[in-house]
DNA sequence: AACATCTAATGAAACGTTTCAATAAGGAGG
DNA sequence: CCTCCTTATTGAAACGTTTCATTAGATGTT
């Protein structure tokens, strides 16, 4: 038999709106009734229905985030970032990663589940393809990470600038340079990171005037097995050292190195990197990397969305905040 | 404003009732009526709300699926099987992944929000080690993948056979057997996969009277650095070839290869390998390998959990369903 | 002593659905 | 023509909370 919220009070001998103070923390409740009301919870074991909890008081403790993948480490920290301001605040989270086409049809619909939370926070998505005119389909507060609207708060990085950053570092030990990057499907999940930073990257160079065109440009796709087998073949044909390469994330500049020690390339001599991502093991492989601060921009996503779930005044001004990258410099440049 | 059901009704001229039975695609409901309460659901931009449908009925359609990560190509296919038959049944699916302490610990108590939906799928967790008595806290249905239980219905893999059979395809080649494998922690979101994969590998070896100690068991973490690295370094120290190796997952078979190819042996012929996954690339690498067929297994457990829910019957009988593993042979053994 | 203020507690209304008993109308079978 | 099904529809009860107006008593202020 269920255990409901009459129950405790009948057991407890209070009034149900008793029991609903002390379950929801408020005051108002004398230390005696207090305690009755705790050991009648445990001793029926008794839990709240989120239902009729939604509905009446149309919040439900809990937001819903919205990730095109799930099994990266971008990803991975975002979400653990996002749950250490939850924990504080006493919310859960919902984790929506797209994943595949029938997924992301059901949650472009506005009776997705996904907006049945007390708000959203949305990662590294396309927004402007996903959704007409760029509006989520709710009236819940929804804030980006990782992504750029003028619809919504955002956090983000700028990754033109990460592409700019690259060029500097290695134009200062060589013009001779060349990327390996990722060609994005023209879908509706990509939002377009990887050609913004080889974008960058390319308008530094035409500054300095140096020749820089597709023919310097190679695609791999998104494991280290293909950037490794590509990265042979690239080298394999390059004729004037030193080299340099700019690798729109760090798994590419992984292959890079595979391929420049396969060859007996003297990475930080004949060959400079610079790879994007900062992941952890590119300290152990010596690779310069440009990272991006996630956990600082997730938590300070995750709090403007709570601060804005809690906020009575409306309309909220939009913010949109921009992040510096880090520029972590080793051996490959 | 927020419109209701009752909004519809007033504007589709029809009760309340009817639109409900419309909604729910319940029958007795005119040809016309249904068309007049189309028409007004969306005219007026109706979403049902969530809340009050789980109050009353108690169902919300959907299912929560629980993995202890989500960096995987395990899971990522396995939360696609199941989405494919939730898909025909028009359910919905709440992914919740481990990934923390904190989350851990918010999913081990009965009021988590885990549990408000219709069902339960688990994949690969030690219930024993997470639940007093390997009991889930709660009355839904539950249904294990990956696990082994003699309380819920299961589908799982016999994962000491996957290194029985890894042992009989290396013997074919050679006795001089080798194993990388990982090591899981001692913590409560082991399951003891690669323990009882390399188990069942030893077990044949005794049987065959092969020496085969610790020493002959070497260890990495879960990336293809690591695994890379490390299996340099112990290629460097084996003196006698043809050598075998039961990679415990493909990954470790990458390692494997591509150290091999780094020092100049000839996979299939001076080394011979065995990884377990059967994942997508191990075929570009040529990795024989033993996969274990999640997506049947996957379907079978989504379709077991669904006809649980809408059975009336009570008690349902108990079913732990063993799969066996699949053997892809390619030229590494 | 009179009045205002604060704290603790109550009980009922409200939230937006589903479900169910009740009713009406139409058609089939005799 | 009567009875019995079947189909379509209605309106109200029920689901389990939160919230709010109300009350009562205790405390403080003049």
């Amino acid at each position: 038999m269920k255990i409901t919220i009459k129950d405790v009070a009948k057991y407890a001998n209070v009034s149900v709106g008793t029991v609903s103070r002390v379950i929801n923390g408020e005051k108002n409740v004398s230390k005696e009734n207090f305690q009755k009301v705790l050991r009648a919870i445990e001793k029926l074991g008794y839990v709240p229905n989120t239902y009729a909890r939604g509905l009446v008081s149309g919040k439900t403790n809990s937001i819903s985030i919205v990730v095109p993948m799930i099994r990266t480490d971008f990803y991975d920290r975002l979400i653990n970032s996002v749950d250490n301001v939850l924990i504080d605040n006493n919310y859960e989270s919902f984790i929506f990663p797209l994943l595949s086409e029938y997924r992301l049809k059901k949650f472009l619909e506005k009776q997705s589940i996904l907006y049945h939370s007390d708000g959203i926070l949305m990662s590294s998505l396309p927004i402007n393809k996903l959704f007409k005119d760029g509006v989520v389909p709710t009236q819940k507060p929804v804030v980006l990470i990782d992504m750029e609207s003028d619809k919504y708060d955002c956090v983000y990085i700028d990754n033109k600038n990460i592409g700019k950053i690259a060029a500097e570092i290695l134009l200062e030990k060589t013009d001779n340079l060349y990327s390996l990057t990722f060609v994005e499907p023209d879908n509706i999940f990509t939002s377009g990171v990887f050609r913004k930073r080889l974008e960058g990257f390319e308008e530094v160079l035409n500054k300095n005037s140096i020749p820089f065109s597709t023919n310097k440009i190679f695609h791999s796709e998104l494991n280290l097995h293909y950037a490794l087998t590509k990265s042979i073949s690239i080298l394999n044909k390059i004729q004037k050292f030193p080299v340099g390469f700019f690798a729109t994330t760090d798994l590419f500049g992984y292959g890079i190195i595979l391929a420049a020690k396969n060859l007996n390339l003297e990475v930080g001599k004949d060959i400079f990197i610079v790879g994007v991502d900062g992941q952890p093991w590119s300290e152990d492989i010596g690779l310069t990397t440009i990272k991006q601060p996630i956990e600082e921009m997730s938590e300070l996503a995750a709090t403007m969305l709570l601060d804005t779930i809690h906020s009575q005044v409306f309309p909220k001004s939009r913010k949109s905040i921009k992040f510096d990258p880090l520029i972590i410099r080793r051996v490959s440049a």
